[in-house]
DNA sequence: GTGAAAGCGCTAACAA
DNA sequence: TTGTTAGCGCTTTCAC
């Protein structure tokens, strides 16, 4: 195994001028600097990163909270969790794995036996269990979502409100007056997750300031379920000529329905989703995506500042971008 | 922070017995362990992770190498990633989240900066590049899945031929003499990814062994794509009574067309999936399942073997697990 | 059955 | 600008 010592020598430094011209923790001349890292090139050193953990007390890890709860939608925490990996490794961090179910035992082991400097959480709902154990603990944490009380924390999420909002304006200034929105199931909402109701409280808002008519109904992931809540809408709001749909899972079934109730796509009923880019994009179909690479990073972000020693503000969120598509579909 | 020398000198001890009570590499007095573990309790502590790293040249973290293909089941990653992340915490290992994005460069370093005592590495086709990155490394690793040359390598996979072929033999039992079978999408095969090769290896010698007439056809994520592919089976086997599906994004779709084509399930004909048992549960159909838990636990397992110096087999085939469902669907 | 002590490879004072 | 050195907290040999 190639040590510190075997590069210092074979530079003709000490141990510690490597570990200085690694860390940055102190000037180095251009000179040595341009040597030892040739040195470490040529033998192909790597820091050992236990006892780099162990003398500096920083792990350079991050813990990734994952959600197990049933409602989440998949291909949005892989991207995610991708985001976040590729933003810890450009901080030169890795990332590690914590299951839902470790519960806040397992928090507290990482924490205390030093695996990991700080933790990123996802999908936090409002009233989230976990956050006393992160509060007890003190360390460094951010969480992706949005819990009721943010004090003392620091999150990171979209701003929904904006989001349900921003689609209303769009389909508005478009000239629609009586708009629909289908949302998340009924679980989601019961959940208090936070983001599914902030949409739909900025979609409800905009639309009473527009003096816009409106109605919104949850759908379960059911072809059925979809089916009987477009009927529903479209009794309801007999003049609807736009649908706000924030429910990527039965996006595609809402589109199906529409054309089986006689309605054409986006000729009678102008649909806006708020979804991933690629679904809308496949779909043809104006939406706001849910910019999960951005929120990853700014996530790392923030725990990165917390670790050396910045003040985050509690609450970020980050402006929608609402991409305007106008193409027919299939 | 609490320290091995903290618990010694609360037990009455020396530092050294505090770490053999711990990792049971020489036997302790009934006493002392006792009078050991209670200090540990009181004290609450967790021997730092990376002082023990150092000493142990041991991390106690697996790396979990993520695939990042198009077509892959995110259902079906998670269930490997929580299966893992368990098996894992049963013998006191972390996980580490390797994206495939991180390549070969990023598996070096992994191993030489020993942040990682092994890899499990998932969704390996069957020419997979990571693989001379692997042997390079001569590290511990596990493969869930089925590269063609598994000389040298330890894999881990579901027997997919004895899954094609059990399929056949439960429907030619009941009495079949038609047997359909529709695909993964054509890209799947294209890809050489084995597991899809594998169970159309295993349907087609099945029927052929049986006397079963048989054709089998992939088929696109697209309703379009699978009302085609249903239409052309049906017409291709005029008097197909069975549908064997492997590919369970579709399997909602398939048998909607069915239906739409005028054939009753599973009165008309009779269909088995090979897919996550809940998904055949909700639908009510026959089924073999991809035991994600037994995969990633055998996995771990088998990575621990190793890690422990024990030679390990190079392939290990968990044998399918036919479901039979009779209930009526909706 | 237990203790004393020598590292593991690195960082960060302290010293020059 | 660089070198010397004392730990970081644990494991493990050696000694009893």
């Amino acid at each position: 195994m190639v040590t510190i010592v075997d590069v210092a020598r074979h530079a003709g430094v000490a141990p510690s001028t490597v570990s200085y011209v690694l860390t940055g923790n102190r000037p180095v001349s251009a000179g040595t600097r341009v040597r030892v890292r040739e040195s470490i090139q040529l033998l192909g050193y790597h820091p050992h990163a236990g006892a780099r953990a162990l003398a500096s007390s920083r792990s350079n890890v991050i813990g990734l909270v994952l959600p197990l709860r049933e409602g989440v939608q998949l291909p949005v925490v892989m991207r995610f969790v991708t985001s976040v990996v590729t933003a810890a490794r450009r901080h030169d961090m890795d990332v590690l794995l914590v299951t839902a179910d470790q519960g806040a035992a397992g928090l507290r082991r990482l924490a205390h036996c030093a695996r990991v400097d700080g933790c990123v959480m996802m999908d936090v709902g409002l009233d989230d269990e976990r956050l006393p154990v992160l509060r007890e603990l003190g360390r460094p944490a951010v969480l992706l979502g949005h819990p009721a009380a943010v004090k003392g924390l620091t999150c990171v999420d979209l701003d929904f409100e904006a989001a349900g909002a921003r689609c209303v304006d769009h389909l508005a200034e478009l000239g629609h007056r009586s708009i629909g929105f289908l949302g998340a199931s009924s679980a989601v909402y019961a959940r208090n997750t936070g983001f599914a109701q902030r949409t739909l409280a900025g979609f409800s808002s905009a639309a009473m300031r527009r003096g816009v008519a409106s109605t919104a109904m949850p759908a379960e992931p059911r072809y059925d379920s979809v089916q009987a809540v477009v009927g529903t809408l479209l009794r309801e709001l007999p003049r609807m000529t736009a649908l706000v749909v924030h429910n990527e899972a039965v996006l595609g079934w809402v589109l199906e329905c529409l054309r089986a109730e006689g309605r054409r796509v986006p000729d009678d009923v102008a649909v806006v989703a708020i979804c991933p880019d690629e679904l809308a994009e496949r779909l043809r179909l104006t939406s706001v995506q849910l910019p999960a690479e951005a929120l990853g990073r700014r996530a790392v972000e923030l725990l990165v500042a917390q670790l050396n020693g910045q003040q985050t503000p509690p609450l970020t969120l980050l402006e929608p971008n609402l991409s305007v598509r106008t193409g027919p579909h299939r």
